[in-house]
DNA sequence: AAGACGAAAGTGGTTGA
DNA sequence: TCAACAACTTTCGTCTT
């Protein structure tokens, strides 16, 4: 479908790759967007805090536009303050200058050196965004993270890029779009572990309070890039809830569960994608997706109904 | 030849004494 | 802080289609 009507506001296109066709899910009464999974509605409420995304109530048209109030991916906020030469530098004694001069010089070296790290690690965020195609708004809190770990000294005896992973990790969980550290890991050419160390580290630094990445997230997003439709993506998210009702799933990694779910259904609809296939989008190896589809087949009592199937051809 | 299956051994993270 | 533990991975051999 597209152009909802949801709460009474009118939403043409997704807030976050600007796509225009929306997927309902609605046990959940979640809007989903088909491109790029993200739960227009949900998400957007409860995490979405620093800005207003329907900001303005009175205009129909301007319904989906974020007003940043500063821009996080610049260099100087336009904030810096300097040691300037004022009008009473002249009233201060010698000794008092020699030790204004020296400020000064301070000042120089560490806003300098400080804005190089910066800019290294914008140039870092730039990259792995456009390679992850990330929307505005994630790239946006990712640097409002890394300005965060900055000022509180995190990012010292850390590499910069390993700091910048974690910090687009957390941003692509915030926004509801959540990308896997492997994922990452692959693209940026850091080790899963060491990305992982640093994002538990900022974590608890940050005091931060990001709900952990769920199957169903997981489900939207490999479903999309497996080429599945929404008759299997559906089917898959009715497993997904079968399985948590009878607590197969805590404890258990979210993204093999959804591999696992996304497989059954593809087995169930007729759309069938190997468990390679399926592994390789994951990110989990077929080992995972193999135990967690034993488990979820036996008790769920897909047994016949799979055998059915195999038989009908 | 490709896909599915599972045993065995290893890794890294969590938990609880 | 250390040991036990569960989830997950890697590797590899076997079976089915």
């Amino acid at each position: 479908m597209s152009g909802v009507i949801l709460k009474g506001r009118k939403i043409e296109r997704c807030p976050m790759c600007g796509y225009d066709k929306f997927y309902l899910d609605e046990e959940r009464g979640e809007l989903i967007c088909m491109r790029c999974g993200y739960v227009v509605e949900e998400s957007m409420i409860d995490y979405g805090r620093e800005w207003r995304i329907f900001e303005d109530e009175s205009s129909s048209r301007e319904l989906i536009r974020a007003g940043k109030p500063v821009s996080y991916s610049k260099v100087d906020l336009g904030l810096t303050t300097s040691f300037g030469r004022g009008s009473d530098f002249s009233k201060l004694s010698p000794k008092d200058r020699e030790k204004f001069a020296e400020l000064q010089r301070w000042q120089q070296i560490l806003t300098s050196s400080s804005e190089r790290n910066l800019k290294h690690a914008i140039r870092e965020l730039n990259r792995l965004s456009s390679i992850f195609n990330l929307s505005e708004v994630i790239k946006e809190e990712a640097s409002k993270l890394y300005r965060q770990a900055v000022e509180k000294n995190l990012v010292r005896g850390r590499s910069v890029e390993n700091v910048v992973a974690a910090c687009i990790y957390i941003a692509s969980r915030i926004h509801g779009l959540p990308l896997t550290l492997n994922e990452i890991a692959e693209v940026s050419g850091l080790s899963k572990k060491e990305i992982g160390k640093t994002f538990r580290y900022l974590y608890k630094q940050l005091r931060l309070k990001v709900p952990p990445a769920t199957a169903r997230d997981y489900i939207y997003k490999f479903g999309n890039q497996l080429g599945l439709s929404q008759k299997t993506i559906s089917k898959a998210l009715e497993l997904l809830s079968e399985a948590e009702k009878q607590g197969l799933t805590s404890g258990k990694g979210p993204t093999g569960v959804a591999a696992a779910c996304l497989y059954i259904a593809s087995l169930l609809t007729g759309e069938k994608k190997t468990q390679g296939q399926v592994a390789e989008v994951a990110r989990v190896t077929e080992v995972t997706i193999r135990n967690r589809y034993k488990e979820l087949v036996s008790k769920l009592g897909l047994e016949e109904k799979l055998r059915k199937l195999e038989s009908l051809e």
